[in-house]
RNA sequence: GGAGAGGUGGCCGAGCGGUUGAAGGCGGCGCUCUCGAAAAGCGUUAGGGGGUAACAGCCCUCGUGGGUUCGAAUCCCACCCUCUCCGCCA
């Protein structure tokens, strides 16, 4: 959520980072709004200012005429408050839903432009393996070596479900808990396992709602809805909370389920576990004071990396270009590994500074220092990485000639001492 | 799921429908006393809106949202949450 005074007195800036976007915003629907709004609430806070001294006086006004007489006075006076209050209850709650609907400006150094063909690569790392053969699909290794079940994921859960099995999902478990240990013992954080069920005020704190309804889970009966992604639960922790001076960062790490409702586009990544209605990812949410978020960004998106150059996957790193950008990121840096067998870039990481943007909606705030008026912190999170895709890298670019994947060494004492991953026995 | 109790400031805890944004205590902070500390005494100590050069005054907030009333922490309704007992359960 963007910061009404500051829509208000730098509009026409606004205005012109909004419009690189690409995106239509409510941006003139707010200002008209907020003027309205705050011309009612002026003259209603004066009515109510006279009916808290008029009524103060009732209870001392001994004669009762006169005290009958104030009565009937405040009684108008409050008439006029009622019917003030609730055109003033009206606007607010379409300022309210407007600004919730506002998405977060770019930051100045984000490269301008319409859509993901103009996002910018910012770096590569790793050599892309030359094969003496022609390397498969996942999704013909995979099932080949009784690791993935796709025909029972879609009997039993229907289209995009698929089941891990053996090996497959004991390779996931040891990736998961190998990528908890690095950022807990390399870079620090903390680790959190969160509900996977949230209220709604929690998806509107991280921005998933009220724009993105259609695209969650929501259990009717109790008003819950399925995370997803971990950022959520966790970024939400400390909903409104005001956090004491010294507290900051805070540097959280969370493997959970992630579960998205969205329409995939007929036809596109139908194959395979590339993309699902339910996958695993480590999330790392971090909360910063507001002038080291660009430091943490850049740290974060290089601790994402880490995972990746462990694995030895090759990978690049792409800037989103303004009309790339998610609804909340300020900023965002998204890292695609190589899969030689799909012979294309997945995303693996989606690293995003957001400013106060989640702060400011999740009331998030924290004191600099004792005594001091608190203030949003900034929250950034990146994955660290989402699980399938990262399962698909390793099969694709460890695979071998007789359709076997070796394990990366990292992983090795997470799979028991196994080197390789070859047809059940 | 059934029965009951309750949600007040950083914490504990008062609060006849009207000088109660809130007694008292604890904690925190400041000052006095002291060589220093403790003790004691005095003072101070919520968030937000709007506003200001900065203050003050003003408006809102006693779980949340409605209602009754000239006036609600106090009365009524709904919801949320916590606790106790029973049931169920990994």
């Amino acid at each position: 959520m963007l910061d009404l005074r500051m829509i208000r007195e730098q509009a026409t800036e606004v205005r012109e980072r909004l419009a690189t976007l690409y995106t239509d915003t409510p941006l003139d629907e707010i200002l008209a709004l907020d003027e309205r709004h705050r011309a009612i609430l002026s003259e209603v806070e004066e009515l109510r200012a006279r009916r808290n001294a008029g009524s103060k006086a009732v209870s001392k006004e001994r004669d009762p005429a006169a005290r009958d007489r104030q009565i009937a006075e405040m009684r108008a006076l409050g008439d006029r408050i009622g019917a003030l209050d609730r055109e003033l209850d009206e606007i607010k709650g379409r300022l309210d839903r407007a600004i919730l609907e506002m998405p977060n400006l770019p930051d100045p150094d984000v490269p301008i432009g319409k859509d993901d063909a103009e996002n910018v690569i910012l770096r590569h790392w790793g050599e892309r393996r030359r094969f003496d053969f022609t390397p498969l699909p996942h999704w013909e290794l995979a099932p080949d070596l009784g690791i993935v079940d796709f025909e029972r994921g879609v009997k039993v859960s229907g289209s995009r479900f698929y089941f891990l099995k053996g090996l497959g999902a004991r390779l996931q478990r040891a990736t998961i808990a190998w990528m908890l240990d690095l950022h807990i013992e390399r870079h620090g954080y903390t680790e959190i396992y969160p509900p996977y069920l949230v209220r709604s005020e929690a998806l509107v704190g991280t921005g998933q709602l009220p724009k993105f309804a259609e695209a969650q889970y929501h259990d009717e009966p109790s008003d819950l809805w399925l995370i997803p992604t971990a950022e959520v639960p966790v970024t939400n922790m400390h909903r409104d909370e005001i956090l004491e001076p010294g507290t900051l960062p805070l540097d959280y790490v969370a493997y959970s389920a992630c579960f998205r409702r969205e329409q995939f586009s007929g036809g596109r990544d139908t194959r395979g576990i590339k993309r699902g209605h339910q996958f695993d990812k480590v999330e790392m949410v971090r909360f910063v004071e507001p002038d080291a978020s660009d430091a943490a960004l850049t740290e974060l998106v290089q601790q994402s990396a880490d995972v990746l150059e462990a694995l030895g996957l090759p990978y690049r790193a792409v800037q989103m270009c303004t009309g790339d950008l998610s609804f909340t990121a300020a900023k965002k840096i998204d890292l695609e590994v190589w899969a030689p067998g799909c012979d294309e870039w997945l995303e693996v990481s989606s690293c995003s500074n957001f400013r106060d943007f989640q702060a400011r909606r999740a009331n998030i705030r924290y004191r600099p220092e004792a005594g001091a008026r608190p203030v949003h912190p900034h929250t950034l999170n990146g994955s660290g990485l989402a699980l399938p895709r990262t399962i698909i890298a390793i099969m694709e670019n460890y695979q071998q000639a007789d359709g076997t994947f070796l394990v990366p060494e990292v992983l090795q004492p997470y799979m028991g001492g196994r080197e390789v991953i070859g047809p059940a026995q």
